[in-house]
DNA sequence: TGGACATCTCAGCCATGGCTGACACATTCA
DNA sequence: TGAATGTGTCAGCCATGGCTGAGATGTCCA
């Protein structure tokens, strides 16, 4: 590792800052556990807050609280179910979440 | 969208919590502006702390502090340039980087 | 209609973590 | 050798953000 280490001597103070505004906002909401639960969750299927609240052990406002930041996010969305109007079920957005991952490829990749 | 909503009326309490720990850590470092910037600078090419400060806007020992954390990560390590040994030039650790960018897709993809 | 249930909102507390300042260490050069 | 330069470390301050508790809203059922 480490064989072709640039020659120069000098450091070039002219780099330029690069833009990771959508991968850090992105990795800024993934960085809480429940919140990254959550999306895991949701990719394979629909569920309504008090499973994923139950799924992880934490008080249901809690998770609501986070639920409202990944759909500010445009990560997820809410439906009422059809036959029990009560439960709010959550699915994730498909496409935000392949913007998502594409914005953190371009650190990564 | 929504088209296939489940017809269960009744929530399956006995969801199992996901494992995101490895997700999780990735995107909590990512999820710092400077760190993330360094990631993306270093994906072109070995750097300076000091090219990487001044392309930031940071002073070099708070560059020095995130990188202290990306090298306990071991997405990224130092190499001291042959010519100039007064200079840390640091890379970045693709295979590292790849398994952070898989850890983030098993939760995004 | 009233009670139970599922969820949402929000202010307040508190822990985590980023930035700063000061200092230490290593390397180069006069 | 001593000064200058590049980097690393660490304690302390302070802002950000997660969790909690209380209350409000909306829905179902007896």
């Amino acid at each position: 590792m480490s064989t072709e280490l640039p020659v120069i001597a000098q450091p070039k103070m002219d780099l330029a800052a690069p833009d990771i505004a959508d991968a850090q906002a992105v990795a800024a909401l993934l960085g809480d556990r429940v919140r990254a639960s959550i999306l895991r969750i949701l990719r394979d299927g629909p569920h309504c807050v008090c499973e994923m609240a139950a799924a992880l052990g934490e008080r249901e406002n809690n998770v609501s609280n986070h639920l409202a930041k990944l759909r500010e996010a445009g990560l997820v969305h809410a439906v009422r179910h059809g036959t029990n109007g009560r439960f709010q079920y959550y699915e994730r957005d498909d496409e935000a979440a392949a913007a998502a991952l594409a914005a953190l490829a371009e650190v990564l990749r």
